[in-house]
DNA sequence: TTTTTTGCAAAGTCTTTGCATGTCA
DNA sequence: TGACATGCAAAGACTTTGCAAAAAA
């Protein structure tokens, strides 16, 4: 008995059918591309598909990130005062630690903040989104630097 | 007995001062100004500051934020994809909670996030400037809107 | 008088948009 | 077929930079 070929439409096809969006190939390739990436820059994504799709242009990709976000399969955040980052909206296990002096990102569990969004959700209503958590400040290294000049200076 | 007419210099004069540093009169002008407006993107900056002196370009604006920046006397934080926020670096005692959705900007007290940052400068050695702390989320009115667009959909 | 700072204008990033063409359903 | 999506190029927002003129010390 012979069976039609169906290929089982993905998550992200689902999500663009209900709202009756297409699955167009450059919005599977973009997609997958930050799902490999795991965080990368609207950019980055871009070259990233072009080694598949090298006519896949800049603003595409723009639009599809805004879309997909829109549609809650990736999110971003801003590490810096660069570009902006995206990653797969499930990829929430950990927060960005930003050194605002040296721009070394370092990562922490992101069960340390479990406590504090629920604080927040508690006294405000409003809901925190973990993987979009960017933190800014030193980090170990140039806090000690810190600390070591202010030392010198007393 | 006459007294020779010494202004005290401001802060600000003396932490220019000690870097060897012109105190200008556009330095003090823009540092009043963050002061003055307590968030203001660099734009929202130039724009008080040329009520009084006209000519101040928004070049000056830029590098004086950075410089300001740099002697500790303000910060910034990247309230959303737009424009950074400048403030005084003494008003440290709000959280700014983004909406993701709607753009609202929502305050909590610093206080919430003690022991959240205590934990992380535990963990990793990384200090939190919580003054630079911006969360990312849905604030309470767009968080109800979702939740009630996902009952709908049931 | 010397060095720093400013204002202007031009250039640089990063992002969005208009529109003709192309494509999915 | 008809609505939606893409690619391109141009425009936009935000920021930085080079340089001659102006101002602080």
């Amino acid at each position: 008995m012979e069976r039609p070929r169906v290929p089982t439409p993905s998550a992200l096809d689902l999500a663009l059918r209900s709202r009756g969006l297409r699955a167009t190939p450059q919005r599977r390739l973009i997609n997958d591309a930050v799902v490999v990436l795991g965080h990368a820059t609207p950019e980055q994504v871009c070259l990233r598909v072009q080694e598949v799709a090298p006519t896949v242009s800049l603003s595409t990709v723009y639009r599809t990130l805004e879309l997909l976000e829109e549609l809650g399969v990736v999110s971003h955040t801003h590490l810096g005062h660069g570009a902006p980052t995206y990653h797969p909206a499930d990829h929430a296990d950990h927060i960005h630690l930003v050194c605002t002096r040296c721009g070394h990102i370092d990562e922490a569990d992101v069960r340390l903040a479990a406590e504090f969004t629920e604080r927040i959700t508690g006294d405000n209503g409003f809901v925190l989104d973990p993987a979009h958590l960017s933190l800014h400040g030193l980090c170990a290294g140039c806090a000690g630097v810190r600390e070591a000049s202010a030392a010198s200076r007393r």
